[in-house]
DNA sequence: ACCCAGGGTAACT
DNA sequence: AGTTACCATGGG
């Protein structure tokens, strides 16, 4: 396998930030590389300057996997210079190239289930234990496991994730998605408001599960997930709301803003 | 021992 | 309609 890809690299673009970040929780830096599984598939990719190289990676693997999920077919650099506030401004002067992964949606659903009143890191262990226990392919590079999959599990079932209380949550999630109760494909087509609704059908998804889930498996920019973290941004820093520069990409400014926050009280 | 973590639910006023 | 204890688990 020396399948190897080069492009130039996009203007506002950094792999670091984009991978751990706080939206996908799979990747992992080894010198310089990054390792990694979306949509079934092992990645290895790297930043140098001016340039990406994936390996491993199949031209056909490309076009319909990585460059969709590092959304290299946005403009960032034309969103982030149309910011015109101040703490935007700072957000993006730090962090530079933090960009809205296109993820599985139903990793992205079932990955925040797991976020709920959780830390980043443990987050990171359960999801890599839930993959190592019930994702198929290699060792070491496991797939998410699908909803079909666990739908099939029970509670019981998940205990060596040590996921605490959301074990129902993803059972649930997993049932609905699988029986389709909970209609991927129309989340997909219909306005941000039906993907509202029907995913906090799901027991354990509530607002901001389903904000998370709207924008980083559906790829919805205007879907604003807050946490505690953008809960205190809020408080301190837009008592009135979010500038109208964020219009239709609130969700991009949130992911710019939460890094930021967070790095400050690190 | 206490508090917090990319929250949500159920049981209270 | 708006608060509040509780939910498992692990790190600080």
């Amino acid at each position: 396998m020396d399948n190897r890809i080069e492009i130039p690299c996009p203007a506002v673009f950094d792999l670091g930030l984009c991978l751990d970040c706080g939206q996908a929780f799979r990747w992992v830096k080894k010198e310089e590389r990054w390792h990694g599984v979306a949509f079934g598939k092992a990645l290895t990719v790297e930043q140098q300057e001016g340039k990406l190289i994936f390996y491993n990676c199949t031209e056909d693997d490309f076009e319909k996997i990585w460059k969709p999920y590092f959304d290299l077919d946005c403009d960032y650099e034309k969103i982030v210079t149309s910011y015109d506030d101040e703490y935007l401004k700072a957000a993006v002067s730090e962090y530079s190239g933090i960009r809205i992964l296109r993820q599985d949606p139903w990793e992205a659903l079932c990955s925040f289930i797991i976020s709920q009143n959780n830390n980043i890191p443990r987050i990171k262990g359960i999801i890599e234990r839930l993959c190592d226990t019930f994702g198929e392919g290699d060792e070491g590079s496991k797939c998410f496991p699908s909803a079909e999959r666990l739908a099939a599990l029970s509670v019981e079932d998940l205990a060596p994730l040590r996921s605490g209380f959301r074990a129902k949550y993803i059972i649930d999630a997993a049932q609905k998605v699988t029986e389709g109760s909970v209609d991927f494909a129309k989340i997909e087509s219909m306005p941000i408001e039906f993907g509202r609704e029907e995913l906090q059908k799901i027991k354990g998804v509530g607002a901001k599960v389903a904000e998370c889930t709207l924008l980083y498996g559906f790829h919805k920019t205007e879907a604003f997930p807050v946490d505690v973290w953008v809960k205190r941004i809020m408080a301190e820093m837009y008592p009135a709301g979010l500038p109208e520069c964020t219009k239709g990409t609130e969700g991009i400014a949130q992911q710019y803003l939460f890094h930021w926050r967070r790095m400050r009280d690190k």
